[in-house]
RNA sequence: GGUCCAGUAGCUCAGUUGGAUAGAGCAACGGCCUUCUAAGCCGUGGGUCGGGGGUUCGAAUCCCUCCUGGAUCACCA
């Protein structure tokens, strides 16, 4: 059991204690939430319990302190006091904080994970990016941001189920086609029209390129009706490749690809067909219009064009209703800032469905800045001229890519500094942290050599450990836990992202204060182990973040 | 005009269901390498939390209002 929890039920039983004896009214009292103080005067954890009790108790905060602190078990408390409007202040007994420790080595690389639940299962779909074309810059932050959070959520027990939706059906891969078509008949020199809506990019011509070194000219001798629809899988297959080897190298990883084909098969049919029965669909213009405004969208939303044609609204709706039938508890989507709009028509049809449209959470990235040598790096998707995911991740590799991409709440814009990225100096905090994690490895290494015997740590005793460092330390490693916890219910992995920044902040400097190796024996191995469990700490969390550990820099 | 996000130190940003004297990095300035990695450590200065009201023991945090910046308002995907 942790400290925190330990504590919080002493103070709960003081407060049944303090009823009981009646000097506290009986009552329903707030839950007890104990904080880490923001100065060390104020002991080692501190909770606003009576502030929070006084309108149960019709008495002042510092009364009900007292009446509670008459009632504590001192056990594991050297001392307390009332401070300020009447926080609580709590200095726990060392032997208690010399636990966590041991509990955090004893768990290993467990250490802060939770149980899974089975019952909390979550489907997170992102970066569902359209396989038109490469993946850029904006889908990086999805990319990162999506898979720590399943990461993190995985970490604090719950089941979760990461989903790629693929847009490998309708307008844009048509569009597709036709483009790689047009590049083929130019690239042999043959007339060709480039379509209106086509994809510009690079990429498309070294699909036609690919075709040619294949085949050469060979598909000129089929009629366009065959032609462009074996361009169309063959593309489809070349993009999708790219995109999975891309976001493998991103180290983003999907257990479900959901293909947007599969709805075509009738589920999209089913949908309309069950709104249609419900009276939730009408007719107007010869287009088929979805009640969206009954469920507090703007306006009605056209499910059927004129021309018989499903939007793309249509096959979402399928979609949704299709995850909504998979059994999960909750539904997250990523999307980025750019698609807010949809996010009420698409909870209505949920709605009008019959579905509870709170079972869907769409969490929205606000967009990327690129910054290279203090200018603004254009993006423009339509000419294709812009920094792909790939050429970033050269640029500055996948450790920082991820880091600057996640060391950000969602709700920031982020401006991303290529230069800071891709420098290996101290002012890239990326590299601050895994150096703190190199440095502790590279101790190991001359304990090795050093033929130290390492002890059994449920063994090891503590006790020398007294400097501030160090018990600052071991707190803060008492705390990864619960980060762990908040970080998830808050959906924020850059929480995880400043915990080890923070974490590594107060390794240099304990490291700097004293040395590990070749003090007394007894102190030494008490540091090993400290300096063990932070070293696990940093794995387990960059791990999280999806970030390597590196042994040495 | 409607909707979403943001506005906190010179710059980039944290800030837990509302808590104690609002924090960090960078930049600036001053120190520290004969011992486990200087990608590091120690120290100094720097604030009307966009403005104004309100709620209460207590507000950067909640409510109202105004200002500024970004995003978005399709029978596109």
């Amino acid at each position: 059991m942790e400290i925190k929890d330990i504590l919080k039920q002493d103070i709960e039983r003081a407060i049944q204690g303090a009823v009981a004896a009646g000097e506290l009214p009986d009552g329903t009292y707030p839950a007890v939430v104990l904080e880490v103080p923001p100065q060390k005067e104020f002991g080692d954890f501190s909770t606003n319990i009576a502030m929070q009790s006084a309108r149960v108790a019709h008495k002042s905060p510092r009364d009900i302190a007292q009446a509670i602190l008459k009632h504590i078990s001192q056990d594991h408390i050297t001392k307390t006091d009332v401070a300020g409007a009447g926080f609580i202040n709590f200095f726990v007994k060392s032997d208690v904080i010399y636990d966590t420790l041991r509990q955090a080595l004893a768990a290993g690389e467990a250490y802060g994970q939770k149980a899974e639940r089975p019952d909390d299962y979550i489907q997170v779909e992102y970066v569902s990016a359209n396989p038109t074309g490469l993946l850029h810059v904006g889908h990086g932050r999805g990319a990162a941001y999506g898979s720590a959070l399943v990461n993190l959520l995985r970490a604090d027990g719950y089941k979760v189920d990461a989903e790629y939706y693929i847009n490998d059906a309708g307008k844009q891969i048509d569009n597709m086609a036709l483009s790689v078509n047009a590049r083929y008949m130019e690239l042999l020199g043959k007339p060709s029209e480039f379509p209106e809506n086509g994809y510009h990019g690079q990429d498309i011509i070294d699909t036609a390129q690919a075709l040619i070194d294949w085949k050469g000219d060979f598909f000129l001798s089929l009629p366009e009706t065959e032609r462009i629809p074996f361009f169309k899988e063959y593309a489809l297959c070349e993009k999708l490749d790219g995109l999975r080897k891309t976001l493998n190298r991103f180290n983003v990883h999907f257990d479900t690809w959901f293909s947007e084909r599969s709805l075509h098969k009738g589920k999209i049919q089913a949908a309309i067909k069950q709104l249609q029965a419900d009276g939730k669909i009408y007719e107007k213009d010869g287009a088929l219009w979805l009640k969206s405004t009954e469920c507090g969208d703007d306006k009605d939303r056209v499910v059927v064009r004129d021309n018989g044609e499903g939007t793309y609204l249509a096959a979402d709706i399928a979609y949704h209703r299709d995850k909504c039938d998979r059994g999960f508890k909750e539904i997250i989507d990523i999307w980025g800032a750019d698609h807010h709009g949809y996010v009420a028509r698409v909870k209505a049809a949920l709605q009008l469905l019959g579905y509870d449209p709170d079972k869907m959470t769409v969490l929205l990235l606000q967009m990327v800045a690129l910054f290279r040598d203090g200018e603004l790096v254009k993006m423009s998707k339509r000419t294709g001229e812009s920094v792909t995911l790939d050429e970033l991740l050269d640029e500055v590799g996948v450790d920082a890519a991820r880091y600057f991409f996640l060391m950000r709440s969602l709700d920031s814009q982020l401006d991303f500094d290529i230069n800071l990225a891709a420098s290996k100096s101290n002012d890239n905090p990326v590299y601050y942290i895994q150096y703190a994690h190199a440095r502790i490895h590279s101790i190991f290494n001359q304990v090795k050599e050093a033929g130290v015997t390492l002890g059994d740590w449920s063994q090891v005793d503590f006790t020398p450990l007294t400097t501030e460092r160090e018990l600052e330390l071991i707190k803060k490693i008492g705390e990864y836990p619960e980060e762990i916890s908040v970080a998830a219910a808050h959906r924020a992995p850059h929480r995880i992202a400043r915990y080890l920044y923070e974490l590594a902040g107060l390794f240099h400097s304990f490291y700097k204060q004293g040395r590990i190796i070749g003090v007394e024996s007894n102190l030494q191995q008490a540091r090993l182990g400290l300096i063990t469990a932070v070293g696990l700490v940093l794995r387990s969390g960059l791990g999280i973040l999806g970030i390597s550990a590196p042994d040495k820099m």
